[in-house]
DNA sequence: GCTACTCGGATAAGTCGTGTCCGAGTCAAG
DNA sequence: CTTGACTCGGACACGACTTATCCGAGTAGC
């Protein structure tokens, strides 16, 4: 029951590149945040695929939101990069073994799938109902405004 | 975001014990839902770590449950087996970098490992709201009466 | 006292996440 | 238009964890 590590970061990234309107560069991102800019391209590779954010390439390339904070979920990004896979998978054990059920009765899931599926429900309720958006004002509220404006004017230049 | 499968083992046990009025062996419980004996050893031994269950030992040994199944809620199962850890862990990567946050400042969470907690408790909660008493009320009903006699009569004869 | 059966922890194989690398494509400048 | 350099994208090793298995310690009954 872990998640991918990487989902820390490309929730972080989502965040600072809130704060940038200009195209940002994987390698400026994972020296931002002191990672490995190699894994960290995996990452946004992965949201790149899920239409989260946008890759431009070339000279003055990187990476952007293709749509405003505020319509991308924190589960739009879970789900980016761990998978859409829910945690608990059945494996019908009821159905195995010299009790098994017969399969014409399984037409439901069974009471433990329901379960966790239920609890499944749950947790991505909770992580669907907050927004980049919303993280990145609870980040101005956290530190002040002043953050995210230096964050801003460390992306811009092309100093070392 | 994967769960150990040998939760789903562990909890149809859980289920099952509630059956069974006298110590039941693991190897019978494998045969059952027929998987790994060996590997299911395992997943037992981490629910009796856990107080769940309790082992006897000996020539009618076996595993029976130490409290009634309406005190053993399925989040206890979980983190009996899966272990208590929460699937997000913060690396505390906004101290890391070029822009890091002063310590001083960083007494609370900060935002991201805020809302993954939050979630963290919606699912934790969904699953401490169900009893592995639930779980068998659901079975009779999904199944009715017959099914867990069947089961019980299965477990109490030496037969092979 | 002995036998047989049970759990318990220590021990290998497989699988997935982690980390890295180099090539294809693209934009900007000259 | 040519050149150049910078960007992403996917393919390639490494490591850690889950999975699966085994044998020894302990215990109840005969």
């Amino acid at each position: 029951m872990k998640m991918s590590g990487g989902v820390e970061w490309a929730l972080h990234c989502a965040v600072v590149l809130t704060a940038a309107e200009r195209p940002v560069p994987a390698a400026r991102l994972a020296e931002l945040h002191d990672v490995s800019g190699s894994y960290l391209a995996k990452q946004l590779q992965a949201l790149s695929r899920a239409g989260l954010i946008h890759s431009v390439q070339g000279h003055a390339g990187g990476y952007a939101l293709t749509r405003p904070a505020s319509e991308i979920t924190v589960l739009d990004v879970v789900i980016a990069v761990d998978g859409p896979a829910p945690a608990f998978v059945c494996t019908e054990i009821r159905q195995r073994g010299p009790m098994a059920a017969p399969p014409e009765i399984c037409v439901r899931p069974c009471a433990i799938s329901r379960a966790m599926s239920a609890a499944d429900q749950a947790w991505r309720s909770a992580l669907g109902a907050v927004t980049v958006a919303d993280l990145a004002r609870d980040v101005v509220g956290d530190y002040g405004p002043p953050v995210l404006d230096g964050i801003r004017g460390w992306l811009a230049p092309a100093e070392e």
